[in-house]
RNA sequence: GCCCCCCUAGCUCAGUCGGUAGAGCGUUUCCAUGGUAAGGAAAAGGUCACCGGUUCGAUUCCGGUGGGGGGCUCCA
């Protein structure tokens, strides 16, 4: 037997030609695939004189991968194991897990999602070993006849998409081939791969759920049934995740919005359509009246516009014919009707609005503008409707009636850079006044089949967006062709407390809008002059920040944004009145303090306060009635007791002042 | 909009293989006056989402509508 020389992680070695990096990294029971000069393969795969093998771990994103992608194929054997008339559809790793999509003779259930998890287990106890093979297109198609959304796959290779590709390589067909103890198939699929070694090497993993999605991702494409589940290194590292998982559920916001008494949606008044409660009125008034000031402060000027509009302003703004789809249908006024039916007066059409732009636009045109005057920006808490389709609604953050931060920027050519760099700035500060601190900006550029206006002037929008952008620093993602058909804009993406991300405000430039109202401003030299649009949401709607920052807080606001700041818990009701006076002086202070004077028993009263998460506990007995004094007891349980009245109200003024998370 | 699932007291949920229903929490009243996350007792509270169909009889089975959930597609 030869010997070759080759690169193992770094090193130079000398190993024997028959040799694969399976029994190279046998003694690491964590590396599970490797690289060979540079391109992923499985440890099975033959090497040969002077390549650099790299070992790739469970736990690398690669490996990471690599194990979801091995499971999604246990899983596609167990299911067809199970439901031997199941045909197969796509089965990729994705973020935390995989899924595969599947055409079976009847929807999965939960009791399904149970006989297919343990015949997998069994499956993973087998050790199966995953075996690469190499075919071709013919024989493929032969193989796979059975098989045919995978001969739709192999039919579409050359052209592959990214869901495609999974599936079938790039150059070259291959199956991957699962081979019992006796070193016969028991199962293939058409699969680009790597793979792990064998199915004994996926440590952990659970099924998840099943749902719907279309073939290929197309709504003409038929419905096929996906499993998503999830697979990690390590039992450890799987019951982390589903424990993520429950923390999630535990700070929905439409559960708090339930539990602290925040917001309803009355199935009355329609789908995605909330009210607030006294309780979700306060916080939200707590984050409007913020806003306000921060926007009164960065020079905006406040403006009103009603709800509703003859059809003619979006049909100038091009709502119409663009977007009359996500649009409540129209409202016919003063129609006169012939008796037979047919029209004798036209009537009137008019929209709720899905956007305040059109508004904003229409008070910059009302008189003539001065090139002084700008930027000139208007801000509106607006309220609009959208009709999005019945699928998408979701609580708060996907709801139908919302209102935006909304302003409108009007501004020169000259003027935009400037104005876009101090309005990114504002921006994140003002969520890190909210509390979120970690953030990634994307910048979504133009899509030259799906857009409006001059090359020049998309490349300066675009350019001064990411020269605003790079000056903050953070993360920069490319949403390539990603822009509105008006022009480029920035999102602001903020990770909450357990990390997850959410896209919140957006900043757009706009050609459109200025050209089809035919806004103008005079110019130093006394020419007419087209102004920049600059639109922007900070919060995006309220309601949706609403969300978020009950998610994020998970229901306990800090003090400045907490419903209730203080519950005022007298130890025995005679020492009620103590508290009474005590109170009294809170609410003298402009603190939202409540007494609970119900005849619950102490300890009951803590719980309850602790359970709606309010900031604060003022706690009065007879030691504390006797020296005049309080006691605080805070959220985590800590308590500081023989504080003076006035220190009290000065340490919670204080945390309210500055938007202190306690 | 599409696929699957769900809707029982204010909330969270049992239950009825078709004979009109239960628990815990909450609420009300009474007792208890209690120093750090549930004191005790009693009572009230339901057209079993709504509308049709099948049936002697429907909360239960079937169909439709509304609302919700998980996904897909979408998100100006």
């Amino acid at each position: 037997m030869s010997q070759i020389s080759i690169t193992v992680d770094g090193a130079a070695s000398t190993v024997e030609s028959d040799q694969r990096p399976t029994q190279i990294f046998a003694d690491r029971k964590e590396i599970i695939a490797c690289k060979v000069n540079g391109a992923l393969k499985d440890l099975w795969t033959e090497i040969s004189e002077g390549d650099c093998v790299e070992s790739v771990s469970i736990a690398s994103p690669d490996g990471l991968s690599i194990l979801r992608h091995s499971t999604a194929h246990v899983m596609a054997q167990a299911v067809q194991q199970v439901f031997s008339q199941t045909r197969l559809g796509i089965g990729p790793p994705i973020t935390d897990g995989f899924y595969y999509d599947f055409d079976p003779e009847r929807p999965f259930n939960p009791e399904d999602l149970e006989k297919i998890e343990s015949a997998m287990r069994k499956i993973v106890k087998d050790g199966q070993r995953f075996r690469r093979r190499v075919t071709t297109e013919a024989d493929a198609l032969k193989e796979l006849s059975h098989e045919p959304y995978k001969c739709e796959l192999i039919g579409l290779k050359s052209g592959a998409g990214d869901e495609a590709s999974v599936e079938v390589g790039g150059s070259e067909l291959t199956i991957y081939d699962n081979l019992g103890r006796d070193g016969q198939p028991v199962w293939s699929d058409l699969c680009r791969g790597p793979h792990l070694p064998s199915t004994k090497h996926i440590p952990a993993f659970k099924l998840m759920r099943s749902a719907a999605a279309y073939w290929r991702g197309s709504e003409k494409n038929p419905m096929l049934q996906r499993i998503y589940g999830t697979a990690w290194p390590s039992q450890e590292e799987l019951t982390a995740y589903l424990g993520l998982l429950a923390e999630a559920e535990k700070r929905d916001h439409r559960r708090l919005g339930t539990e602290l008494d925040l917001f309803s949606f009355p199935e009355e008044i329609g789908s995605g359509l909330a009210v607030f409660h006294p309780k979700g009125g306060i916080v939200r008034r707590a984050m409007e009246d913020y806003s306000r000031k921060r926007h009164e402060d960065e020079g905006y000027e406040f403006v009103y516009s009603p709800h509703l509009t003859k059809a003619a302003l979006f049909e100038k703004s091009g709502h119409l014919q663009w977007y009359s789809e996500g649009m409540y249908p129209p409202m016919v006024m003063d129609e006169e009707l012939h008796s037979d039916g047919t029209i004798k007066r036209a009537g009137q059409q008019y929209y709720m609005k899905p956007m305040n732009c059109p508004f904003h636009n229409l008070i910059f045109q009302s008189r003539g503008r001065s090139y002084r005057e700008l930027p000139l920006r208007l801000f509106e808490f607006g309220t609009v409707y959208r009709y999005e389709k019945s699928g998408v609604v979701h609580g708060l953050t996907r709801a139908r009636g919302f209102t935006q931060d909304d302003a409108h920027i009007y501004c020169t050519k000259e003027q935009m850079v400037d104005e876009l760099d101090s309005l990114l700035t504002f921006v994140l500060n003002l969520l890190r006044d909210y509390g979120l601190e970690d953030f990634y900006l994307e910048l979504s550029t133009r899509n030259p089949e799906k857009s409006v206006g001059e090359d020049a002037d998309w490349i300066e929008a675009t350019e001064a967006l990411r020269k605003a952008a790079v000056a903050q620093k953070l993360e920069l993602v490319l949403d390539e062709g990603g822009a509105a058909f008006y022009g480029p804009k920035i999102s602001v993406q903020a990770k909450d407390a357990i990390g997850r991300t959410w896209q919140m405000s957006t900043i757009q430039v706009d050609f459109q809008l200025p050209q089809r109202f035919e806004l103008e401003y005079s110019a130093t030299d006394g020419t007419r002059q087209r102004p920049v649009m600059i639109h922007r949401a900070l919060f995006g709607s309220i309601e949706r920040f609403f969300g978020v920052l009950t998610e994020h807080y998970s229901g306990a606001f800090p003090p400045w944004l907490a419903p209730v700041q203080v519950t005022a818990i007298p130890v025995a009701e005679a020492f009620a009145d103590y508290l009474a006076a005590v109170v009294k002086e809170f609410k003298a202070a402009g603190i939202r303090i409540d007494l609970d004077s119900s005849d619950d028993r102490m300890q009951k009263k803590i719980r309850n306060a602790q359970m709606q998460k309010v900031p604060y506990m003022l706690i009065a007995g007879e030691e504390d009635q006797k020296a005049g004094k309080v006691s605080i007891r805070y959220r985590n349980g800590e308590q500081k007791n023989a504080i003076a009245v006035t220190d009290a109200i000065a340490e919670i003024q204080s945390a309210i002042r500055d938007r202190k998370q306690v």
